[in-house]
DNA sequence: GTCTATACATGGATAGAC
DNA sequence: GTCTATCCATGTATAGAC
């Protein structure tokens, strides 16, 4: 695995735990092995790291969306599967979604990172909302944007709060109400 | 107003928009118009600033619901008020509340104010967890400590997102299906 | 690509005068 | 309670040798 990887890979997890201004090149030093100044080398600056980590996150994010596709036909199974990728992305309560973790500081990103966790937003509400527009079942009558836009809300949501008690529990509890909706809708299908 | 409390508007403020470790005594300084080591003759250290926030915050929070039962007697008329709550902490989508700023970089969190942290939070999971048991409608068949969990999170996803936009729309986009099952139940009741 | 060495600013924190 | 002055560790970043 190239350094950089490792790099990323490394701030990756210290942004997810701690937040982006929480962790230092010292620390990804220590990570990874090698000296502050070979971390320059790879990532001249911390806005380039961040820039990085926010980019190979939303590309990674649009694979497992089509692989969602791939693996799944209805829009119950699809949103399911949805669900999958933000429990795992707790790492047992200890870690939040990138995009969560970037978020939630955003007055103190550089420019560029901000406008690409936006994006990264807006490319998960936009796939939900195209899902709940497949979705066209009296258990959820409303606007398909309100409904992206209510699911992706819980989702992150329930990873804050997973993360505030460091108990994933809290996340399948609060993920248990959509879910049950969504089976019976399911078998009525 | 005494410079204790500005202190802590400044640094509640900062903490919101920014998160904890995004700030600095400097930034205080020049919030509040007085030298750092002033500020330190408040709050010997930021761990016990930062105690003192979360502390402060959640005795308002208490106050708050407080109001909401002396305001409101039905249970869809405290969960709409509690909603409030979360939409005008938004602060015009620049804010989170600051349970879900400190929860997400939760890592960086000195052990005190984690612990405090997560006291908030389970006093908002237990009010709620009150008031959904007294909402015994079929929109809101599930437990009601599932439900207070998927409420909560709504509530705080909605914030993240509209900070990630920095557009409240987001967060009223995110809220309106719960608020219109809500609603149907009220009248229904 | 990685290292040592270093620059330079910032961060949290303290001493002691007023 | 606030100030100036200062300490020392840390943070980001660069120069230049290997």
């Amino acid at each position: 695995m190239s350094t950089r990887i490792q790099i990323l890979d490394a701030g990756e997890q210290l942004a997810r735990a701690r937040g982006l201004e929480a962790f230092s090149y010292a620390d990804l030093e220590k990570a990874v092995g090698i000296r502050k100044a070979s971390i320059h080398h790879h990532f001249k600056s911390k806005a380039d790291l961040a820039l990085a980590l926010i980019e190979r996150y939303s590309e990674r994010f649009a694979d497992a969306l089509r692989d969602i596709e791939d693996a799944h036909v209805t829009p119950q199974e699809r949103l399911r599967a949805f669900t999958g990728l933000y429990r795992d992305a707790l790492a047992g309560g200890e870690q939040v979604c990138l995009c969560v973790a970037f978020a939630a500081g955003r007055e103190s990103l550089p420019g560029t990172v901000a406008l690409a966790t936006r994006s990264f937003q807006e490319m998960a509400l936009a796939w939900l909302e195209v899902t709940f527009n497949e979705l066209n079942t009296p258990e959820f009558p409303d606007d398909p944007q309100d409904e992206a836009a209510a699911f992706l809300a819980l989702l992150e949501g329930a990873q804050i709060m997973a993360r505030g008690a460091s108990d994933p529990a809290l996340f399948d509890a609060a993920i248990r109400p959509f879910i049950r909706r969504l089976g019976v809708t399911g078998l009525k299908a």
